[in-house]
DNA sequence: CGACTGCCCACAGCATACAAAGTGCCGTGG
DNA sequence: CCACGGCACTTTGTATGCTGTGGGCAGTCG
């Protein structure tokens, strides 16, 4: 059934939809305990549309698609080998994330972000991580914690080795684990939304704060350790708050610096 | 499989999409703008999918489609006199709005919310209300400020006429509104799609705590026009936490009364 | 009589085909 | 030279056909 390569058979070439890399953070806890309990219902051809929307958020997300660009669907799908059907499930699916704006009878455009637009994001996310660090600190475990404190000392690995890409990865898996932690799936559901969309023009403030940033973190992990709400949700408003000013003054140094949002100049909107 | 009356396939009549009525409080803010701008682009004949997708909501929350149903897409497309295509993208959308879950391979079933769902969902629809009270006490206007009394007039009309129906439509539009001032479109983004799911179990709870729930409001009212931020999200928090508590109550009160969820005893998930 | 297996049918996934609408260009007329 | 109108192409929206998988049912074997 050859699921990956050579799909639809007509042109050999081109930039297939690779498998799934799939290191999504969003796994639902059943799923999570199933596959624990090695009970994986053999490999089901992920859904074509699903790879599909990996494709082209890779593609935005790497800036392979400009912001503002009008996303053709029979472009996309001759490029990834599929039909327009599986692409157009896609481009809905990116719409509700806020990838793309969908404009009916006109298409789909790359979401063109603004400094505001970051902005209310990151004081969004601070307030949905507040109140995960305090329902966590209610709600933790032996083991919750211990693999709190593995990703805070990994964290602190990869800032002595400056390891960005690590750095940002751990940095979102550690706010992941916190999140489940507090035992709010709704909420969790939300802050991943939030998150994605965050960590797309998050990256270059990582570089800048990253000693800081882990020694917030372990400052969080030992209030949550000791079951002190308060003092959990005071760490992880100031840290998401910490990363929200670094961003703004990122900006107002840089303004046009590479993989930067902000610059609406590039971006038409026909 | 005749869900309600008639319906299925031959009859010429019967439940077609109507003239979608578009009371969506969902509609962006741009949009909103426009419109007042009188920009609007003459009629554009609302997208098939759109009407779909209001069409099956409706079924969903008027309970013509029970929690756990299987929606097969093909009966759908007859009973609306549509094809498959914009049904399934409604599905889409209908998924990434929590009303039903879609097994890939498999097919949608209409959502089965729990208890434990509902009370995540108010809890996080808390967290997001303080914080637009906050916000909205921080950057009121004059005319936000006649906007919000008025429609607490109204609400205090309602309560009086024991118009239920028309108070759930006011408190969301005065919930919406208090959003709005807060002037951060991505929290009005998230609150919007946590309170679309919040309104189907409200109902019931709106009965009866609708006169301490609207001198509630005329408080918070009070805090937003004298810019007291903490005052303001004191209330609103109050305010919403009350509303859960109630709505926890009545679930314990009458665990299987018509209109609530969390009998998870006729939704069968094959 | 019970369990297992093989077949059949229904339905989701994907592809393709068709229709309608919008946009830009080009030509012509004032 | 500019403006207006029509035409053609592009692209979305909608419909339909095809295929593979999953699940139910019946028949058969132990």
């Amino acid at each position: 059934m050859l699921w990956a390569v050579d799909q639809t058979g007509v042109s050999p070439e081109g930039s297939w939809i690779d498998p799934p890399p799939h290191l999504e953070s969003t796994m639902s806890l059943s799923e999570t305990q199933h596959e624990a309990a090695g009970a994986r219902r053999i490999a089901r051809p992920v859904p074509l549309r699903e790879s599909v929307y990996n494709a082209i958020l890779d593609m935005i997300v790497s800036r392979n698609l400009q912001p503002g660009q009008h996303l053709v669907e029979s472009e996309l799908a001759v490029m990834l080998g599929v039909s327009r059907q599986p692409v157009r499930e896609a481009l809905q699916w990116l719409k509700n994330d806020g990838w793309v704006d969908l404009r009916p009878g006109l298409g789909a455009y790359v979401h063109t972000p603004t400094v505001e637009e970051a902005d209310q994001l990151l004081a969004v996310r601070r307030l949905l991580e507040t109140e995960s660090a305090r329902l966590a600190a209610q709600h933790v475990t032996e083991e919750g914690i211990t693999h709190l404190r593995d990703l805070c000392r990994q964290g602190f690995a990869a800032l002595e080795a400056e390891d960005v890409a690590t750095m940002v990865a751990l940095n979102a898996e550690l706010h992941a684990t916190v999140m489940r932690l507090s035992r709010n799936d709704v909420l969790v559901e939300l802050a991943s939304q939030v998150d994605r969309r965050v960590r797309w023009y998050y990256t270059p403030v990582a570089r800048h704060r990253g000693a800081q940033s882990w020694s917030e973190h372990s400052a969080l992990i030992d209030a949550i350790a000791a079951g002190n709400a308060d003092r959990a949700a005071e760490v992880m408003h100031a840290h998401t708050e910490h990363t929200r000013v670094s961003y703004l003054e990122q900006q107002d140094k840089s303004g046009a610096d590479a993989g930067t949002p902000a610059r609406p100049v590039t971006a038409r909107q026909p």
